[in-house]
DNA sequence: CGAAAAGCAAGAGCACTGCTCTCTATTTGC
DNA sequence: GCAAATAGAGAGCAGTGCTCTTGCTTTTCG
């Protein structure tokens, strides 16, 4: 299929294109300051200068503003992430998995609301697929990547797991899907360390360390070396 | 101090807080169908026959509203939590802390809007203190209670952690403060699983595992016991 | 070229929200 | 018994998402 998005059709479509652009802009502008439950569309349509109505042109409902405000929130991390994976040295896989680990948190802190808009409480009645699965599996690939890498070296987790029978299944069906040569137990681990990475950015974002935790930066510093200890990354091979 | 709670003062004050339970009550029930967005405090007015105005005269503002939900989430969750471990030989600590997981996961399976309010994205402009402050830390305490039960008897986590000194100093406060006679370097790892395990429930709930793992409560429990021994609380000691 | 079709913007309007204010009825404590 | 505190109801304000109708402009095509 050609692409129809840089496609010079009439100028009507690039004037819409615009006009979009400048609605999600606006949006999420106000997303930044006032979070999701504060995005009036009437308001981004005041700050426009349009009637409310005619946002409705662009946008079916709030919800698919919001949607596409998600969509653009995993691309904006996922890029982040890339970015900082990309400017380390390649062979150093645990300075790529600090670089990733410590990205994501430094974007969650600088983008809170966005933050909460993705990893937070799912919006309305929850409807993720399908534009958002795509760009939500950005950073997942960077670490999968990784750890792919880290066994075609030879490392090994410091800690084997114990898995049932299903999960082994589940580990090697992941694993071929996403066309990844890990080992299930490789998988397990990493994926257990997902759960953590995210829950510690989002304890700390949420106040949940609040009188628990001082030196964040320090603290989350540690525990991620301590989770490259665990993976066996942290060593050469 | 009495307790004012029991003291039979006036029919009044009887009345009234039959009423605000009756309150809090419908919109724990709107809550659990709609979600925190869809809560409204006109409708859980309509509901009890009431003007919406006059459920003003027992909560000041919906968000105050949505506080005490708040608060009565963390109670429910930790007395199951507390619950389900007190059911369990002592002794057994693997099996303490299976219980605990467990639980907490069951609840949040069983409450998601619920859990959503507590470890989702904070309401409006986030205001947590002061009273939520000690209904939350009782699961929290359930782990720490756990682990020096762990030290005391000679565990040690599997994998020794490298800290800052100031996580070191963070995690020595946090155990004066809490009382607790643990290790900083054992106080380190279990906050560590206290991200995990929650980072691994929210995934669950909020749909990240979607298309990543099946059977989620075999991985969960897989999840657990890792968990456990690096904790090295699965061996006898 | 010019008419039909499609796209766009605005305004009015509906049903809903949180919240405030005023007014009246009831209960309480002195 | 009476003044003060309390509870409830209703109207009203400002705001929301969303729909529908009404004009206007641009594009498309015979």
């Amino acid at each position: 299929m050609d692409s129809p998005t840089t496609a010079p059709k009439s100028a009507r479509r690039m004037v819409r294109e615009e006009l979009t652009r400048r609605i999600t802009d606006t949006a999420r502008a106000h997303l930044a300051r006032s979070g999701a439950a504060g995005l009036s569309l009437r308001a981004v349509a005041r700050e426009l200068g349009m009637a409310s109505s005619a946002v409705y042109r662009y946008f079916p409902s709030r919800d698919a503003l919001l949607t596409t405000l998600i969509v653009d929130a995993y691309d904006s991390l996922g890029e982040a992430c890339e970015a900082a994976e990309s400017r380390v040295e390649r062979r150093d896989l645990a300075l790529r998995h600090l670089a990733i680990a410590r990205s994501a948190r430094g974007w969650a802190l600088e983008h809170p609301h966005e933050y909460a808009l993705i990893y937070g409480t799912p919006v309305p009645g929850y409807q993720a697929p399908p534009d958002t699965v795509d760009p939500a599996t950005r950073v997942t690939r960077l670490l999968l990547d990784l750890i792919a890498d880290a066994e075609a070296r030879g490392c090994r987790p410091a800690f084997t797991p114990e898995m049932s029978e299903s999960t082994v299944h589940d580990m090697r069906n992941l694993a071929d899907q996403a066309g990844a040569r890990v080992s299930p137990a490789y998988l397990f681990v990493s994926l257990g360390q997902w759960a953590q990475l995210f829950g510690l950015i989002t304890f700390e974002l949420f106040g949940q360390f609040n009188n628990v935790v001082e030196s964040r930066a320090e603290f989350f510093d540690d525990q991620v070396r301590h989770m490259a200890r665990l993976l066996g990354i942290l060593e050469e091979h």
